[in-house]
DNA sequence: CTTAATGATTGACGTATTCAACGGATGTCG
DNA sequence: CGACATCCGTTGAATACGTCAATCATTAAG
């Protein structure tokens, strides 16, 4: 199946869009959502990369960095940074692995969890923005699609 | 509307994972998605983001340089040096604006409408590998939700 | 004609991403 | 036990990416 020609030989690209590639819409919404929540999060010094290991830290059992890297596609170079700013910030700490003593878990102390609750509060005013021209169940179904790709 | 709250004060983060973070999903994906086309395109020494300029050049009118910026959220200057590797390749050409000579519009050449066919297919099975968890009804349902939220 | 505004480009700067390498800690197999 | 391969977190370098101000040519406005 190839794509139909013009009469001088050139592919058409008609009718192929960029805004037909999932992958294109994808990007998009992710790079705008993404900077319209860094702009929220701005307020309390959080990026959108801390707030969601920070979000890990705050779940039971708290991962390990391995887990935390492998979950947000990141490479665990990069978690060592992120982690390291907030514990810093003292919104978590490392603790040594329960079974294996290489590994550390991040668990986010009390401070961490306000944070938390506060940073999601904040994004979830962007996020509603964000999905604005979605009803609520448009925006359930989104979840659930992205969910049956990603996970 | 607020967080319920444990006993002893911290605010609860069970119920609540990263996984119900719409923006989350999204960034996953998009990683996901172009991590995966970018190692289909390499074949072609490609790139999702000359892709896509490259796709915006095979389309009709051709679009100047801020258009093609704007559309993909873009810094102008980033654009320069997508265009000039594709016209270095001899995939597009810049042509001097119709009514202000101070822009330049991309247009695709026909050796550049060919790659774009090739890579577009390319593409195309990438996009299938990471959409294969959902019926071919969910996918445009996915399409249609996603290009609600960001045209 | 002067002035302001715009499109493309460059260069500078900070941040991200990717990789290779290292030290400490397990686990395995002889 | 002891040699070996593996894995975790960490570091550092190389590279790509994003953001911003400054510039030149062109256009629009006063």
């Amino acid at each position: 199946m190839t794509p139909p020609s013009t009469p001088d030989g050139e592919p058409s690209t008609a009718g192929s869009p960029l805004t037909d590639e999932p992958l294109f819409l994808m990007a998009r919404a992710s790079s705008l959502g993404s900077a319209a929540a860094n702009k929220k999060l701005a307020r309390l010094e959080l990026k959108v990369r801390q707030y969601s290991v920070l979000a890990l830290a705050c779940s039971d059992p708290a991962p390990t960095q391995t887990e935390v890297s492998s979950f947000l596609v990141l490479d665990p170079s990069q978690v060592v940074g992120i982690v390291d700013g907030l514990e810093q910030r003292g919104a978590v700490e490392r603790r040594p692995g329960a079974h294996d003593r290489r590994s550390k878990t991040i668990r986010a102390t009390a401070d961490g969890r306000r944070l938390f609750a506060e940073a999601r509060s904040l994004l979830s005013e962007s996020t509603a923005d964000s999905l604005a021209a979605l009803t609520a169940e448009e925006q359930d179904q989104l979840n659930e699609l992205l969910r049956r790709i990603t996970l």
